[in-house]
DNA sequence: AACATTGACAACCGCTCCGCT
DNA sequence: CAGCGGAGCGGTTGTCAATGT
């Protein structure tokens, strides 16, 4: 299913690789690590470029790496994510643990794309749906899209809020509890931020201005960025 | 049964980004 | 600040299997 292996005119070997050339590929990553991938070949005794090597080891032997069929979950997650990162197969690749840049680019040309275009209403359903809370593309100056709000709260997570933040979707049915008590997070994210030490956890809200009757006490920095992103969704 | 078409996926290629000197 | 090298990314290709005619 892939190309024949053969010897470029540099003596490098292309085209699918052996078991044996995985072994030695991984018990040399494994000992040694991730590093100089250029240097990593002529080390672990591979006739390879250190490109081949890194893209093998990435895409199909990290131990990581999740084979086989996608689920139906991560399907349309994939379809959320085009919708959010365009062709930023990487960043979708952030969003899917256990799968890579690649798999995520084949299953969408051969698959989900068609999908998309057989059934338009999938395609809206997810308009503007921020599916992934971890990643969000950014331009040169490190802005996302021109309506865009950015949300960056801890560990420079960054959440897009697009025309669905709260401050611009369907207000009326926010709780005016919540509207009062956290859009003016929402509104100042570089607060939001701070409200949450080194550690991940949060510092107390009384430094910063607020008395909130939070579910905060022990709330991780990743249940706050899924907090505001429900809050997106109301 | 033979041939053509389509799907799936691993791997390659070229470009860009980023860190180091 | 510029140049260089390594790493990463996205687009494309090649090949085989499955399916259709």
């Amino acid at each position: 299913m892939v190309r024949a292996p053969f010897y470029d005119k540099n003596g490098l070997k292309k085209g699918e690789w052996s078991p044996e050339e995985d072994h030695k590929l991984r018990a040399f990553v494994e000992i040694y690590g991730q590093r100089n991938w250029r240097q990593l070949p002529k080390a672990a005794g591979l006739k390879r470029c250190g490109k081949s090597c890194r893209l093998r080891w990435m895409n199909y032997l990290r131990p990581e790496v999740k084979h086989g069929n996608f689920t139906e979950e991560e399907d349309v997650l994939i379809i959320k994510l085009h919708k959010q990162f365009g062709n930023s197969w990487s960043a979708m690749a952030k969003c899917l643990p256990g799968r890579t840049d690649n798999e995520i680019k084949n299953h969408w040309h051969s698959d989900l794309k068609k999908c998309g275009k057989r059934n338009p209403m999938t395609a809206d359903h997810v308009k503007d749906d921020s599916s992934c809370p971890n990643e969000a593309p950014q331009n040169s100056e490190g802005q996302s899209g021109a309506d865009s709000i950015l949300v960056v709260t801890p560990a420079n997570m960054i959440l897009e809020s697009s025309t669905l933040s709260p401050a611009t979707s369907s207000t009326t049915e926010l709780s005016s509890f919540v509207k009062d008590t956290y859009l003016p997070l929402w509104n100042n994210p570089f607060v939001a931020d701070n409200i949450f030490n080194q550690d991940g956890y949060p510092s107390s809200m009384e430094n910063y201005g607020f008395e909130l009757p939070l579910p905060f006490d022990d709330m991780y920095y990743d249940d706050w960025a899924y907090f505001l992103y429900d809050l997106m969704q109301v």
